[in-house]
DNA sequence: TGCCTGTCGATTGGATCCAATCTAACAATC
DNA sequence: GATTGTTAGATTGGATCCAATCGACAGGCA
């Protein structure tokens, strides 16, 4: 959450196989993570400067960021972070609440005691943690946990893809909602364990629905535009 | 249905801003349609010449259609129009019967007459057409019609673009159900008239389920590869 | 004063150029 | 005859270059 885009470039790696790649994935993550703060213009020259190639991997992967709605293209005008919005949040809260059931739904016949160590773990690990930007890439992690054996991948990756923009509400969730939703969680779990459907899919809808209806009422208190 | 993407281009005309943007609808066109058939090698010197442009544009595009699940990328080995399967399909409905129920959930308190009307007229129209790519085109605006009003601008753009990506699969969808489901058409839109949210719902499930049961046992029977 | 207009620097969109890598054909070896 | 090594051509990934557009600011005019 501290780290600014020049560590993030630093920490990255040679781990990807094109530097359009490894640029798409850094400047996702530092998106999402609020490294790069809403509304920033993304000079190409900048960036350029910035990941050491030239402006053309920058622009692919600006492109890819455009069609994932992380960035704004106007022509000539370049690039720019959307902004985040309370209208914004009731979106990702609704797709997010659409496509989390059903995924459970498909996962839960298939889910092994493994996965439900690995869940019981991740909470565990979300219950120590302080760092905010720690926990919720553990949250992401509890939940795709569930989902991961639904057996369709276009499913899981969209659902996944929507879980990591929740990220850029992160800060306002925690605001608005005060934790992470623990007991839900364990509820969640708890149902999915014995293979109730429908009390698994409640209690996720709880979750949701909870969180939506704070950030709302969070927001209805401030009026203001976010930061 | 008939077009090529040489006609495709030829009629797309001056009513994008940039290039890129050109390049990027009039392929997504063209893959959607089926003008380019799955598994095509997307060799950016040759579309660079078919669309009059640098290959530069083209690169842009085709990583926007990466972004959209429809073309896959292999570093150094290029582009190419990802297959379809009958996993893909399965995934394609499993997303759209999680997504639609929702914005038309939330879109119902919020139809007016005018869209009843346009969703009447739409229904008319499919029943007197022919041609199973405008019948495609026209199914994707009657559903589109009732979502419209949800609200919440991503919600609605998703949705659209996974029913768009339906249409790949038009074609076998038709041989497999028979019909574009007119009843339930009618059924969705008559509970919706009457802001039965419930009913509408059941009523779009049980279309999406008829179809996704349909595919599924016309592959059966077939147990081939989709060509 | 307030509004319009024209120029200039910054920045992007697009074209061209070069280097890295893959594919395929062919030769050499077992 | 099959397999492996080599090499040429095709194709992509990335860099550099040029032209078109935008924004800001200065100056003219009512």
């Amino acid at each position: 959450m501290s780290a600014g885009l020049s560590e993030m470039i630093q920490s990255a790696g040679p781990r990807y196989r094109t530097a359009t790649e490894y640029v798409e994935a850094t400047l996702r993550e530092a998106i999402l993570s609020g490294a790069i703060a809403p509304g920033t213009p993304l000079r190409q020259e900048e960036l350029a400067a910035s990941f050491k190639v030239s402006r053309m991997p920058i622009r692919e992967a600006l492109r890819q960021l455009e069609a994932q709605a992380l960035v704004d293209f106007e022509p000539h005008r370049g690039a720019v972070v959307v902004q985040i919005t309370l209208l914004d949040a009731m979106d990702n809260y609704a797709i997010r609440a659409a496509l989390e059931p059903q995924a459970l739904r498909l996962s839960i016949p298939n889910l092994t005691d493994e996965d439900f160590e690995i869940a019981e773990d991740l909470l565990a690990e979300i219950d120590q943690e302080q760092d905010p930007g720690r926990m919720g890439e553990l949250n992401r992690r509890f939940h795709m946990t569930l989902y991961a054996q639904a057996g369709l991948p276009r499913l899981i990756a969209l659902t996944e893809q929507h879980l990591a923009t929740a990220d850029r509400y992160l800060r306002f969730h925690l605001a608005a909602v005060g934790d992470m939703g623990q007991d839900e969680h364990r509820a969640i779990l708890a149902a999915s364990r014995v293979r109730d459907e429908a009390s698994a899919i409640e209690a996720l809808a709880h979750h949701h629905n909870r969180a939506s209806e704070a950030m709302k009422a969070y927001f209805a208190t401030r009026s203001a535009a976010v930061p």
